[in-house]
RNA sequence: GGAGAGAUGGCAGAGUGGUCGAUUGCGGCGGUCUUGAAAACCGUUGACCUGCAAGGGUCCGGGGGUUCGAAUCCCUCUCUCUCCGCCA
């Protein structure tokens, strides 16, 4: 969520940058503002009854004690007067402040300076592209089709017992989530994050305050009996840690880390999207969070990127960075570079990763702040990104590394997994 | 699931109708002392809204009510703890 005086003290400057991400915004900016003078009109009214109330209520109080029960008594009748007020008044004041925050829930976060423009995904830049890429080889099968001939992954079976979407992992293929989910989490650990297994369920407050809700609730499967949603990444329990909460300055940046399975709806997708790994209802996933003072977020976005660079690495994929347009900007973030490795035989980009930093925007709604030196406080900065997602890149291992001889596990991975290849009698 | 107790500032813990935004202790910060540190002593120490400021207003788990006046009384919800039951 912005924070108003930001809308108010650069309301052009505001309306500009939400264009850029195609969003029109000069009417709501409008509206908000009209419904912030009115909101402080309203204060000032209700401030002003209620301090006459107040004074009034103490007065009556001094005058009990020395026993001047009759002037008592007629400054009584006259407060009834204040209260009827001051009981219009508070319905008027918090009417006006639900019709404005209901207004500023539907903005979305500014876009960075350095966010280039663009509609779609077509318009996203590459800013790195690394290792070599194979074009299709005639042979080369595709993954859903080398998960079942190694027997790795039972979608069918998956399908009996929740349904599409929920694969199950088995033999070697298990073994693989789970080396990679150590391989992920032990290299956070030695980059100084700090390891962290949040809950799997959130409640409405911890899902409004990162954003997915009120907007993106369709996303999320949600367990009415217990007013719960499952998580559709661990940002949403990691960085509600810190929801109300005042840090210190010199105990920035704060940096976590976590695995968790995520479970997404991804109601309406269809095709080859969703063939195989490539999109699933329930996926690991490794993320980080940092929490960050605002003049170092930027500095710290770029090392997010650096690390999840070095994972896919050393797991000898090819790679490439982008940075998100305008209109691929997603509700919440500033600024997201998507890490996309390559799928040698679906011949496409698969996003492995999304590194946002949120700026102000879910720290506004976290009311997540820092103390600087001389004790002000000031909203910190919220950063997140995978390091990694696991369906895709076990997707491109399988793929970018089958040989006749079975699929070859990188150097880096073969302490967790405890396994070079994957064939049929090894 | 049943019975009971409770929720107050960073933490501990007073406060049961009237200048209480809240005694006190610890912690934090500043200072005195010290070569330095500890100890001791002195001072200071919540958040938010509004206002140029002075000031005003709100907040004692959430919501509602009684009252001129509520941290304090009533209703309700949520959560925590103890005991019993069940159970990985």
């Amino acid at each position: 969520m912005l924070q108003l005086n930001c809308i108010r003290e650069h309301r052009q400057e505001v309306i500009d940058r939400l264009a850029i991400k195609n969003f029109q915004g000069e009417q709501i900016i409008q509206n908000i503002v009209d419904l912030d003078d009115k909101r402080r009109e309203t204060q000032k009214q209700l401030d002003d009854i209620q301090a006459q109330g107040n004074q009034a209520a103490r007065e009556i109080g001094i005058l009990l004690k020395s026993g001047k029960k009759e002037e008592a008594g007629l400054l009584k009748e006259k407060t009834t007067r204040f209260k009827e007020q001051s009981k219009e008044l508070e319905i008027a004041f918090e009417s006006v402040k639900k019709e404005l925050d209901d207004l500023l829930v539907r903005v979305p976060n500014l876009p960075h300076a350095s966010v280039p423009p663009g509609k779609t995904s077509e318009d996203n830049l590459v800013v790195l592209q690394e290792g070599d890429i194979v074009p299709v080889a005639a042979t080369a099968v595709p993954h859903w089709d080398l998960a079942i001939k190694y027997d790795l992954i039972d979608f069918n079976t998956g399908n009996k017992i929740a349904g599409s979407g929920f694969p199950l992992y088995k033999g070697k293929g298990a073994r693989l989530q789970r080396a990679l989910i150590n391989f992920f989490l032990e290299e956070a650990l030695k980059a100084g994050y700090h390891e962290v297994q949040p809950p799997y369920v959130v409640n409405a407050a911890s899902a409004y305050a990162t954003g997915q809700l009120p907007d993106k609730d369709a996303q999320m499967y949600y367990a009415g009996l217990d007013d719960l949603y499952l998580i559709p990444t661990a940002e949403v329990p990691v960085t509600n840690i810190y929801r109300d909460m005042i840090l210190r300055s010199q105990d920035l940046p704060l940096k976590n880390v976590a695995y968790s399975a995520c479970f997404r709806r991804e109601a309406g997708s269809y095709g080859k999207d969703v063939r195989g790994l490539n999109r699933l209802h329930q996926f690991d996933k490794v993320e980080i969070v940092q929490i960050a003072h605002p003049d170092k977020s930027y500095e710290i976005l770029e090392l997010m990127r650096e690390y999840v660079s070095g994972l896919i690495r050393k797991l000898e994929l090819p790679f490439r960075v982008l940075k998100l347009c305008g209109g691929d900007l997603s509700f919440t973030s500033a600024l997201t570079y998507d890490m996309e490795v390559w799928s040698s035989a679906q011949g496409r980009w698969l996003e492995v990763s999304s590194i946002s930093n949120f700026e102000t925007f879910q720290s506004n709604r976290l009311k997540l702040r820092y103390k600087d030196g001389t004790g002000k406080t000031h909203l910190a900065h919220t950063l997140n990104g995978s390091a990694l997602a696991l369906p895709r890149i076990v997707a491109a291992l399988l793929e970018n590394f089958q040989t006749p001889e079975g699929i070859l596990i990188p150097k880096a991975l073969v302490p967790y997994t405890g396994f070079d290849r994957i064939g049929y009698n090894f």
